[in-house]
Parts: C-alpha cells; structure tokens; sequence
RNA sequence: GUGGACGUAGCUCAGUUGGUUAGAGCGCCGGGUUGUGGCCCCGGAGGUCGGGGGUUCAAAUCCCCUCGUUCACCCCA
C-alpha cells in the first residue's frame, strides 16, 4: 500500500485477464477496419508541437491546458499526441500517399494522452483506434465512417448506442452563422450564465450544451446552424442522412452536436453509451476538408472517427459482455520428487514447438503444489513424470476437469497431447 | 482548474461513545495422501491502520496539514 512509486496519475496498468481481453477488443476493432478497405499506419507518439496548435486550434481546452508539452535537450518544443487524426494527415503529406491514389483510407490504434483530471471514461493516457479517409468529400464516405463504427460495436456485440449526427457547415456558411450566433448571444447576454458568457466569446457553439434552465430557455430562440448552413452543406447532409437509411443505422439529427476540435466541417457524429458514467461518447469523428490544407497540403477533403478503448470495455462491462473466452494453458509439465529435470525441459521444448501452450514448475514445488499450480493455471492437460515412469518410458497424462489419467509412451507426448486437446 | 466522497493485510471490507498483543472472508504458503489439483478440515505467513503534526494517561478512532484514489463540474474518446 505504501508502495514508493505507482501508476501516474491517470494512468493505469493493464495486468491479466484485463490486458489480454483489451488486447483481443483492440484486434477486433482493427479487422473491421481492414474489412472496410483501411490500412494500418503507425505514427510516433510525439509529435512537434505546433502540428497540434496549428490542427486542434489555438483556443481550444486541449492545446491551452491539456497538452503534455516539452522542451527537448536539443530545445525543440514537442507533445505527446493529444488524439490521432493530426499526425496521420502528417504521415500522409510526409509520406506522399496522394500519389498512391485517392482516397487514402487509413486506420491506427495506439495511446494518446491529455493532462485532464480523471474521472470515470477520462484517463491521461488512453487508447484510441480511429480511421481517417483522405481525398475524397463523397458522403457516402461519411457513412462509411459511421457504419464502421457500427461494425465494430456489432463485432463486440455491443448494443443499445445512440448516434448522434450533425453538421457544423463549411467555410462558405459558418463564418456568417457564427456572426448571427454570435450577436444573439450578446443580445441575451444579460440572461446567460457566466459560464455561457465566456464561452459566447471562445467557442460560441458550446453554450448549447449548458445545462442551466435558464440559459436553455433563453437558447431557444437562437439561430441553428442547420438552418443557416449553405446549400452545398445542405445537400451533402441529406445524402448522409439517406445513405444511412439505406443501411438502416438509426439516429438522431442533434442541432447543437458540437465537437470540440477546431478542424472539423459538415458532418458531424458522436455515438453516445448508457451506464457508462458522465463520458459518455464512446466513438465520435467528423469531416475536416480543410485540415489538410492547413497542415502545409493541396487542398484536399477528409473524414475520419476515433474510438475510446478504454470506454468500449466500459460498455461491455455494462453489458455483461466478454467475448473473449477464458485464457488456458493447454498443457503442464509436473515432475514428482527425483525426476531428471533436463528430461523435463527437453518435452516442455517438444511440446511447445508443436504450437501446445505449455508450462511446467519453476518453484521447486511438490508434486501436490504443482498440481494446484496447473489447476491455478487452467490447464486443460498435466502430464506427469516421476522417476517410474521415465524408467519405463512412459509418462502419466492427467485430465483435470475429467480426474481422469493414463499413460502414454514418452516419446509420444507430443502427438497425443495434441490428440487430446483437439479431441475436445 | 473547482467541488464532494473515500484511504485499515495481495483483494473486498469490519473495527461499537478514543481503551490492552488490529480482525473477517477471499487469496497465498504448508499439513491432512513415502508421488496427485479442484471440495472439506487444520495450521501459518502477511499490516509504518496513506504520510506528517497536534490533543490525550491512551488515537485506526478526535483536530490540522499533506499525499493519493474516486465521482462530478469543465471538457472530451
């Protein structure tokens, strides 16, 4: 308990079963993804900094005070990535993907970090798998992205999530929404609460998330932006909106769906988890046709989505889910008092390269220990060798479940531990 | 950054209005079978009661500070 060093805060380690079920989650999550047409691309956890003011935006939460940021020795300002779809524009510009063909559809996984205080689904360092469509601004694309995410929950069997779908228009539309919003919002400013004052001057969007009454009530009158948007985002939205009946993906139009990443446009989408806790969006993304533009490229349309792993094991947990099977050893090697120990070692190696998860006792226990060892292990077989029966060349097989055991010839224990394990 | 709750054994927790060597269940180790697990029985190891200071004859218990965990706000995956 008062252990000298533990976790950071807001980090956490991931020990056994937990860490295979998440590893296994994470696998099935990225198969979709290849399954959709999307290939892995891998970038570094750190980043130079200005990649992420220039892409998230100057004012937001994440690059004013969530951002672990510092100095190299070489005096080079870098960050550990914040979220992943800044770094994978990056790889693709660097990597010169558009000469590859258009769309470059790509996927990653990996850890992300912000320095936020945790709270249940908010961690500082947590894993996202995400998937970006770079060079094309087709909806249908944008429903691709949703779908996905569908697939993935399908996989997990995750059920009862509701999506959320919006648009936040482009640069065409937005700028002149933001100037009604924003004169609207100084016209009622005396009704509003300080929170939303501040935020009618930072991000004007976000005053419709306040949960204040009073502030609700006095928002009912205010412009939406899908009402305001241009006829181009207009259409671009009922083509998402039909695409995704085509599919029979339910959802809901959330006029004040707003993301908190500056780069995003049109589409906008958030798949939201009951019994969860406070967060909790689970998978969210959007188009950002002009992110590619700002980060030094030709301009170029995208979309993309990430996913919270961590949030996606909180929703199966919520759901009594675990699709992940119980993890065995499928064999154990016991060797009773006054075997040859090199005779031991040499069948764990036999077994083994015949692809037979296989352990055996390395606390110098008794044979009883050793027995309540493989029990504790799970293991589907023993096999047992004790000095008789390497004398005879024989060794003992021993079902656990069953209490059952038998002899075998020595030199056969490969083949038969296979033949049992399959047999079953 | 703000607010609430909580820190006792590896884990989950008891611990009466402050009162002697701090407990339980599970887990771990050993025994009950000169070489056989799971159930049962017996025994054992394991604790600076988060840390520091204070009050008191006496503090796990009361007070202050501190560190940590957790939930929520903010914000987000």
């Amino acid at each position: 308990m008062a252990l000298k060093y533990h976790a950071p805060r807001g980090t956490s380690d991931l020990v056994f079963p937990e860490s295979e079920k998440v590893e296994r989650l994470v696998e099935i999550a990225c198969e979709a993804c290849a399954l959709y047409g999307y290939r892995r691309v891998s970038t570094p956890v750190l980043e130079s900094t200005g990649l992420f003011r220039r892409s998230i935006g100057e004012e937001t939460d994440i690059v004013t005070k969530e951002m672990y940021t510092f100095e190299d020795s070489g005096g080079e300002s870098l960050t550990l990535r914040p979220e992943g779809t800044a770094p994978v524009v990056r790889a693709y510009l660097e990597a010169g993907l558009r000469s590859e063909g258009l769309p470059q559809k790509l996927y990653y996984a990996g850890p992300m970090f912000r320095r936020e205080r945790p709270q249940a689904g908010r961690f500082r360092q947590f894993s996202q798998v995400g998937a970006e469509a770079i060079g094309s601004e087709d909806p249908l694309l944008d429903v691709e992205m949703i779908s996905l995410s569908v697939a993935i929950f399908d996989d997990l069997g995750l059920q009862r999530y509701t999506l959320l779908l919006n648009t936040v228009g482009c640069r065409a539309c937005r700028p002149a929404y933001l100037e009604d919003l924003t004169t609207f919002l100084g016209d009622v400013s005396g009704r509003l609460c300080d929170r939303c004052r501040e935020r009618a001057k930072k991000n004007p969007l976000r005053v419709f998330d306040c949960k204040e009454e009073r502030c609700r009530e006095t928002l009912k009158n205010a412009p939406v932006i899908l009402d305001a948007v241009c006829s181009g985002c207009g259409r671009h939205f009922e083509e998402v909106i039909s695409g995704l009946e085509r599919l029979g993906v339910p959802f809901s139009v959330d006029k004040h769906l707003v993301r908190g990443l500056d780069y995003y446009t049109r589409t906008t989408f958030e798949f939201k988890f009951r019994d969860i806790g406070a967060q909790d969006t689970v998978s969210a993304g959007g188009r950002y046709d002009y992110l590619v533009e700002e980060l030094g490229g030709p301009d170029t349309p995208a979309v993309g989505f990430s996913m919270g792993v961590e949030r996606l094991v909180m929703a199966m947990d919520a759901q009594g889910l675990d699709p992940f099977g119980r993890r065995r050893l499928d064999v154990f090697i016991a060797g009773a008092p006054g075997v040859d120990r090199g005779r031991l070692l040499e069948l764990l190696s036999r077994v083994r390269s015949e692809g037979v998860s296989a352990d055996t006792d390395y606390m110098d226990r008794g044979l009883k220990a050793q027995l309540k060892q493989a029990n504790r292990l799970d293991a589907r077989l023993v096999v047992l060798l004790g000095p008789d029966e390497m004398e005879r060349g024989e060794a003992v097989f021993r079902d656990l479940e069953e209490s059952r055991q038998w002899e075998v010839p020595l030199t056969e224990v490969p083949a038969r531990a296979l033949d049992f394990l399959g047999g079953r």
